[in-house]
DNA sequence: TTTATATTTAACAGTTAAGTTAATTGTTAA
DNA sequence: TTAACAATTAACTTAACTGTTAAATATAAA
């Protein structure tokens, strides 16, 4: 889906927190879920959106499973604003 | 609203089409509307989105309203993105 | 093998968003 | 001043989104 898919992630600000967040490094899913007022399930539905467009990787390392920030899509939307910009 | 706002403008592919419409410059309603097999109406609603979020300006002259590309707002998304790539 | 912990998935409720048709506003021309 | 045209706004419908609670899955520990 691309672009459309990524603008659509993105377009929601908790999500855009949670890529915040991982700026920093790798995270469990519940390390995560303490930065937000919101419930556990809700962020594992935001982190599969993220996942979905591509923005963040996810690895299993026993009963946890870490998300890592994967920002290589965001180049596709740097190019879109580059291009209507008439570069 | 600021960057919030200009995502979820964004995150429409109808609305992103009207500004790479809008990049070969100034057109009105009637037009950009011609381009699009959705009605009037909804044309008119997706360019008061893009209006609200400062992506395009409006000028009347006569019975048209133009509508004009302002792609400076989008600065900010491009802000984002490289601080969360980081630098 | 049972129990506890981490996380996701399912089912549901409330809200927002995008489209339609019909009515309204603003402007020009007859 | 009335008719026609350009565009928006209103009322409504349907679909999608975000959150909740409860149930399910996966792994680790007792």
């Amino acid at each position: 889906m691309g672009l459309q898919q990524t603008l659509k992630a993105l377009a929601d600000p908790t999500r855009r927190e949670i890529l915040n967040l991982l700026k920093s490094g790798k995270k469990s899913a519940g390390e995560i879920s303490e930065h937000f007022p919101i419930t556990d399930a809700a962020i594992s539905r935001h982190l599969s959106v993220l996942k979905e467009a591509d923005l963040i990787d996810d690895t299993r390392d026993g009963k946890y499973i870490f998300y890592e920030l994967n920002a290589s899509v965001l180049e596709e939307i740097m190019l879109w604003i580059t291009d209507l910009k008439g570069e």
